[in-house]
DNA sequence: ACCATATCGTTATGATCATAACGATATGGG
DNA sequence: CCCATATCGTTATGATCATAACGATATGGT
């Protein structure tokens, strides 16, 4: 089956691969990283019907206070497209408000609603408490480390 | 704004409040690591076609065999009806054939079509390129260590 | 042989994500 | 002032993801 590969491959091919593994590539682990972060996460939020993405959107309004909807997108890692959708679902649920920029009449100002507020200050324990869960296996300094690295591969807006 | 938060909340709280940083959570990091891989690799399969998942599905594939498609979904981090949608998807493609087990009537086994095998061999040395590039800021050395930090996050079946 | 339990695949629902294309609005240089 | 360029938000399309619920099939203990 597998046992012929690359037979016409140009040189050095045939060794990449044979060298590789799906187990070393950093995107395939990033996903099954982060899928297992963010079930840790949903298991805790799922009963007050936020989801990891709208749970980073309402924590960085909380944190940072009302901005754009394109800026709030770029500082929580999301699209225009996806951090539209994502701030409409909040705001049918009266946890965000949006209002038109005074000064910029193609911006959308975001904030968080009191209901809002009040939700994600209670929930953010959870989440301290469920990233604990996900570094468990980890030491303190492991585990510092890792959060450095990250941190080091994604480059943040605001950072 | 900000100011005025956790007023009523039980001791310690408030301080777990005040230390709070959206970028220091293991789970925000991972999704924006994620994406940031995900468009390495996105960016030079797109014209073939494939997305990361099913890139993954494939490679997997291709370095283990055919197997059954929960097994399959298990071994690439997907749930049984994601991992469903995508054999699918790539059924209709022709780059994977699936026949039912003989030994048990519940499982389909999955295999990629000798397209499929050429195309994930073609496609391979795409992402080992993808995979430099998503850890070009870091030195071989942390290269080495943030992998190591992940896979221990991740226990990924049959390791 | 029987039955409780587990596994496998499927369906349905809703959210998340990228991309491309588009109109509206700002901005800065000439 | 005008226009090229950039930014902002939106729409549409398709893929990815989790969860819950469900039937069909295996399996292991009794």
């Amino acid at each position: 089956m597998s046992t012929e590969k690359a037979v016409d491959a140009p040189p050095g091919v045939a060794e990449a691969l044979s060298a590789y593994s799906l187990d070393d590539q950093i995107g395939f682990l990033l996903r099954c990283a982060y899928q297992r972060a963010s079930g840790n996460l949903l298991r805790r939020i799922a009963e007050h019907g936020l989801t990891p993405a709208q749970f980073s959107v309402m924590a960085r309004l909380y944190e940072r206070g009302s901005m754009s909807q394109n800026l709030l997108g770029r500082m929580v890692g999301m699209e225009p497209a996806n951090i539209r959708d994502v701030v409409q679902r909040l705001k049918r649920r009266s946890l965000l408000q949006t209002w038109p920029a005074r000064d910029d009449a193609r911006r959308l100002v975001v904030d968080l609603s009191e209901q809002g507020r009040s939700l994600i200050a209670m929930l953010i324990p959870l989440e301290i408490e469920s990233s604990a869960q996900t570094l468990a296996s980890l030491s303190s300094e492991e585990q510092r480390v890792l959060l450095r690295l990250l941190v080091r591969i994604v480059d943040i807006e605001g950072r």
